[in-house]
DNA sequence: GGGCAAATACTG
DNA sequence: CAGTAT
DNA sequence: GCCC
């Protein structure tokens, strides 16, 4: 099992937690399942070295994870997030996805109106069945529309295996611009999120006019989509989209975390 | 044991 | 204003 | 739940 399907099962519980109001615990296992995720080595090759110790020194993860991890690596599944399944069989990954939707939501809308799916969201909104719901109102019902019709356009993202290559050379590229001292990955990449919409650099130079400029005029750059003093939205000629933003020192740190 | 991110924008 | 979501 |  994939780091990746591990983290979607501590999001599961952490989301299923919210819905009853538990306190705490929720982020406890957000936090773990962005350490897993951004955990560089498979965490079944993890517990296969180091057993639930191993497991343990992972920042986040305690002894009630652990044991969960150690559950999910040798069975493939976890009791907890079963149990919750059960109770309230919903596709929490693609229904919280949608900007607007939390375990709230997710929790009201499936006890009332049986949404599951998210064709079933889709349904019930159409039919205007959404907004009378408690929590709800005319509002929300066309917020969740809106949000579903882009769920579905902006869906063609490229896989982080392919991205990476091209967009260290590219930070390369743009390191080596006079100027410019430091450049980061950043974004969903530096996240290792598993697919990306388009790839987010950070520069720092003195002058983020002349390495905007610079940049703009890369090799690998197809055609350049928006153009400020400090940022920069580019095409690349395959097809991805890459946004660089110069900052100067005392802000990248910062700008590093976003 | 006791604390745990903070701030903001919506919506009802 | 209070609750909820980001 | 985790961490101190």
């Amino acid at each position: 099992m994939r780091n990746a399907e591990v983290a979607r099962v501590f999001r599961d519980i952490a989301a299923y937690l919210d819905m009853d109001d538990v306190p705490f615990k929720p982020r406890a296992y957000e936090k773990a399942a962005q350490a897993i995720e951004s955990h560089d080595r498979p965490l079944d090759a993890v517990y296969r070295a180091g057993g639930v110790k191993a497991l343990r020194e992972i920042p986040g993860i305690g002894t009630s994870m652990a044991e969960k991890l150690e559950e999910l690596i040798t069975t493939g599944k976890c009791k907890l997030r079963e149990e919750y399944h059960h109770r309230m069989p919903v596709d929490l990954a693609a229904l919280t996805a949608l900007e607007g939707v939390g375990p709230k939501a997710v929790k009201v809308l499936y006890e009332r109106l049986g949404v599951r799916t998210l064709a079933d969201l889709e349904a019930a909104a159409r039919a205007g069945k959404v907004r009378d719901l408690p929590h709800f109102g005319e509002k929300s019902e066309q917020k969740i529309l809106k949000a579903l019709a882009f769920v579905q356009t902006s869906g063609q993202r490229t896989p982080l295996a392919v991205v990476r290559p091209v967009i260290d050379e590219l930070a390369a590229a743009l390191a080596r611009v006079p100027g410019v001292a430091r450049v980061e990955v950043a974004g969903s990449i530096r996240r290792r999120k598993e697919t990306v919409g388009d790839a987010d650099l950070l520069a720092l130079a003195r002058t983020a006019e002349a390495a905007i400029a610079a940049f703009a005029q890369l090799p690998a750059v197809a055609r350049v989509l928006g153009q400020g003093d400090t940022k920069c939205s580019v095409k690349l000629q395959d097809g991805l989209q890459v946004d660089v933003r110069v900052v100067p020192e005392e802000s990248f740190g910062a700008a590093l975390l976003y």
